[in-house]
DNA sequence: ACCTGAACACCGTTCAAGT
DNA sequence: ACCTGAACACCGTTCAAGT
């Protein structure tokens, strides 16, 4: 059914002309839809209604596709709140960072992908951090101190969330993985954590872990550490 | 002419019979020497003088691989130093972990993946864990408190990084980007901190960071932060 | 029963042929 | 000059044929 009308829209679409815009506005939503995995030039051709190789009149590659994609995310961050502390102004604009990437579950993926292959930022992430560090400046760091602070924020200035391993439910349980009691004997801290969390949140099935309050405690606490540092 | 050596390693290889733990060996050493994306299953036979499916013997496909090769490399992490306060101990295990990754600088790239795709942690991961929780309870952290750790330290407990950009030095500049002066008017903030920072490091060419002090700068805030939580 | 070559269904990108 | 189909060099994995 899906199926059915992403081919009609992709006739559709096949009269209006191709335009970086539009590659980019498709290519967001395919990734939306089927996650980075699912999104090929060849994928996104059809999606198009257009031959792969027409793609390639407005990306010179799927690298530059996916930078045009970062630029797109990332200008969905609401801008810097006026009339703030630094603190309340950055913690307003990281969580908005975030919510930006739980629309785009796969985006820090390609961000961090982009990153480990020492590419430069795209421009958007330049003008990103460029209005970060002018927050922290305006709340009275030091160039120095600033440095030290936007390496100590990292990718968590973007809503990253860091997590060592995603504990979320919606998890298939792994047919030979061995039992909860020999897990329980041989990981006996995680257990004791795990049977605790998972007490405490009462009517959440499956992991009781409030994801949005320990990105928030994880926040604040870095926070609270950077204003310390102020003189 | 590693090429060279390669092929008589592969060659004198065929003899000795596969294993497993070879297999591993094997991967680690071709990402080591070329990157996660020289790593294939076809490579990989042929370093091994070796037919692409007889890796399928040993591994069930390329993802039980790449969970093997992790708990190749978190086995390289040195265990808990006894006889310490918790914070000494969590720090230099953290230090440790993060040497196991500047060896193996594609390590962040697979784990984060595999998070990604929601996967159980691999068992040499969970005993890390496990491990590291013990540390935080024998210092008196509460089982709540011990979670809340847990997440604020992330993916640093295993020495991550989590820059938002890599700024060391070696990046070929971009041969259509913006001349510097350009860049210092449309990103003002980033100008002045990167002078400040170039100029702050002398002798060191290009990138005037010290990774290795702001990681530390970083974890340290970070275990301040959480010794201030403690009753 | 074990091993393995060919084949399948992909991928990003090049390039030459067609308009 | 523009557009595009076929082709190239890969990839992980299936499967049937050979021993």
């Amino acid at each position: 059914m899906a199926e059915i009308s992403r081919q009609a829209d992709a006739v559709h679409r096949t009269r209006t002309p191709l335009s970086r815009q539009r590659v980019l506005s498709a290519a967001v939503a395919l990734a939306d839809e089927g996650g980075v995995d699912a999104l090929s030039m060849r994928k996104l051709a059809q999606e198009l209604g257009v031959v792969p190789m027409a793609l390639y009149k407005h990306v010179a590659h799927k690298n530059e596709l996916l930078d045009g994609m970062i630029d797109v995310l990332v200008g969905e961050i609401d801008p810097p709140v006026a009339d703030t502390d630094w603190k309340t102004a950055v913690r307003l604009r990281v969580l908005s960072a975030r919510r930006m990437l739980l629309r785009h579950p796969w985006a820090s993926g390609i961000i961090e992908a982009r990153m480990k292959a020492r590419a430069a930022p795209t421009p958007a992430v330049l003008a990103y951090l460029d209005s970060m560090i002018g927050i922290f400046r305006a709340g009275g760091f030091s160039v120095g101190l600033v440095h030290h602070a936007m390496h100590v924020m990292g990718s968590r200035l973007l809503g990253f969330s860091q997590e060592l391993f995603d504990d979320a439910p919606g998890r298939e349980p792994d047919p030979d993985a061995p039992p909860p009691e020999e897990m329980a004997a041989r990981y006996p801290h995680i257990a004791e954590l795990a049977s605790a969390v998972a007490h405490d949140a009462g009517s959440v099935v499956g992991s009781g872990c409030d994801d949005q309050y320990e990105f928030e405690f994880a926040l604040d606490l870095t926070l609270d550490g950077l204003a310390r540092l102020l003189p």
